[in-house]
Parts: C-alpha cells; sequence; structure tokens
DNA sequence: GCAATATACTAGGACATCCAAGGGTTTGGA
DNA sequence: TCCAAACCCTTGGATGTCCTAGTATATTGC
C-alpha cells in the first residue's frame, strides 16, 4: 500500500458523484465503496497472520467451521453452505488442506453423493493456534470503537436478512 | 447461495467464540466477518449488473476514475494508488480494457518511465451507461436505511483513517 | 559526469472465486 | 419397478489479487 494519500478518495468519489447529478445515490455509493476497500484491508490483515500457519482466510475458515462441529466432519455441500461459497471453492480448500494434512475426505455412511470432511488432530491442533493469533492480533485490535461494532453488527446483520442469507 | 440458512452463521460462530472462551473479541470477529460477508453479498450484485457491459467491478472502477480525470487520462501509478490495488492488477485491467479498445496506453511526456491510461470515446460512453444502471440497480436499492449509510460511511472512514489509508 | 538508488511497469506464479459441464447416486412419481 | 429429475462433487476455464523478479528510465550524490 505504500503512503497515505493527502485525500480520501471515497470522500472524492461522493463529490464526483453529487457533481455529476447522482447526489440521490452518492451517500449509499460511498458506503458500499467503503465496505469493500475495509474488507480488502482486514483480509489483508488476516492473511499476514495466517501466513505462518500456512493457511489462507478459505482454508483458515473451513478449519475453524470443522472444530466446531460435534464430530469434527461435515459434509463438503454443508460447509458450502455454511461458510456461503461456491462449492467449487470448499473442493479447491479442501484439496489443498488434504494435501497438509490438514483434513481427509471421508465417504458419508448412508449417501453416497456425499463426501465428509474430518479434521485431523494436526488440523485440530493448527487450528486452535491460528485462532488465537487471529483473536489477538487482528480481532483483539479491530481499530472499530465497542459501539461501532455493535453498530455494524446491527446494520450488517439486517442487511445479510434482507439479501437471504439466513430466515433466523 | 440457494435457500436462506435457517439460522445465521455469524451470530453462531459469535457463540461458538463466546463458549471457547473468546468472549473478549467475539464481538468484533463478528462484525468484521459480516463485513467479508456483506462485501461478497455487495460485489456479487455489483458484477451482475455491469456484465452485460461486458465488464468487472476491477475495470469499471478504472474506467469511472479515468472518467473523473480532467484529461481522461491518468498515469499506471495514480490509478493504482487511487484505487488502492497492486499494480499488477492495473496492468491485468488495462490490459483487457485495451483489447475492447475502452482504453489506450499512451507514453508519458516527460517521464519515459511513466504509462498514461487514456479513455477512448467508446469507454467513456459505456462508463457513462454502466453508471447509470449500477446507481439505479445497486445503489439506489442498496438496502441501507438512510442513518444507517451515514453510520457506515462514519465507521468505516474512521478505521480506513487509522489504517493509513489517507491523512486527510 | 557517472555510478548507486529509486521509481514505473510487466512477466510469471500462487490462490481464491465463480460459472458451465460432466459423471455418479438418490429420490420420487408413473 | 424404473426412468427422469434432483442432488453432490469435481474438472476445466476465466478473472482478479498479491508477490517476486526483471527491465527500463529518472534522480541523487559524489
Amino acid at each position: 500500500m505504500g503512503t497515505p494519500l493527502p485525500r480520501d478518495p471515497i470522500a472524492d468519489a461522493r463529490l464526483n458523484w453529487e457533481r455529476h447529478g447522482w447526489a440521490d445515490v452518492a451517500a449509499p455509493m460511498a458506503a458500499i465503496t467503503a465496505i469493500m476497500r475495509t474488507q480488502q484491508i482486514l483480509l489483508g490483515r488476516i492473511e499476514a497472520v495466517l501466513k505462518p500457519f500456512g493457511l489462507t482466510f478459505a482454508r483458515y475458515e473451513l478449519l475453524a467451521l470443522l472444530s466446531f462441529a460435534r464430530s469434527g466432519a461435515l459434509p463438503m455441500n454443508k460447509a458450502s453452505a455454511l461458510l456461503q461459497v461456491h462449492p467449487t471453492s470448499v473442493t479447491n480448500a479442501v484439496d489443498r488442506l488434504e494435501n497438509a494434512e490438514l483434513v481427509v475426505r471421508s465417504p458419508h455412511p448412508t449417501d453416497g453423493r456425499t463426501t465428509l470432511i474430518e479434521l485431523t488432530a494436526e488440523g485440530r491442533a493448527l487450528a486452535k493456534q491460528a485462532t488465537a493469533v487471529l483473536n489477538s492480533e487482528v480481532f483483539g485490535r479491530s481499530g472499530f470503537a465497542d459501539q461501532d461494532v455493535d453498530q455494524l453488527i446491527r446494520i450488517l446483520g439486517t442487511f445479510r436478512r434482507n439479501a437471504g442469507d439466513f430466515s433466523d
């Protein structure tokens, strides 16, 4: 990333929107653009923390999900649904995690179509270590004020529900 | 994506964090995860709208940036800084936009190291059309309440400044 | 003036995401 | 019972992002 810019590029974009007669959507445009950029910053921090573990965020999320499953195993399609990513992305992640011997694929006992992803002891241990560092280095220093964290959870929770993520 | 889940997976993750003794960082974890997911949803909407134009979000952003430049041209490194992406990502986007004849590369008049990206008439027209549809279909129906848009801009603006995006 | 350093862009590679298609397994209705 | 429709996973391809190196051009400092 380099040096900070002298001006906020998103604020500038908003001004441009207003100047071009799109003032009615300038604010949501700025908010959405800010979300995109914030995600990029956060992902960068997370990936930097996970790199020493040989993990990416996608792979970490899968390990973490498995570590919370009672049996330490989940069907691929279940993982895809819970992580909200395309099934092929799960295939990709599992391929790499299996190569690293952090998970194993096993056949579903009753449904021949389904493949279970199972955490190995090594995978469980690594997930635990990575979570500890992520907690202290990223989530524990998010840079968001406590009340802003609550606001984000509320605002984005409503958004996600309206977008059809869950019906809760 | 498919059907809505019966429960909010991020709320579940937060409960898991609390149950495992990480209650102190459970809320920021949930907020950050929600930002990641929200970005994914928004990006999906944007890409769907841009697809008929033969554009991706990355290419659209570059076209839009150029269309706001006085001369309709910018050095590659300037575009990289303003869009906050790696220089190679700009190279990639310009390659494709140039193939589509929406921009052209031209040498910088005084600095031989620098390449200018210049909008073609076609590129300018397409950017205008794409922006109109994006405004009406995405930014105009963001699903965020007006006061929440303001909150997001404030919260994420502070975050980005603290992260070193700008010094404004 | 010239060498050392800094800056700009690109080539190649690793990853992740999605889509479209294909092959195997189950389910359900005729 | 049996075949069509539904479901699950994987392969192959297109994009985007970043990193590391390498080439070319400017700037700096001696």
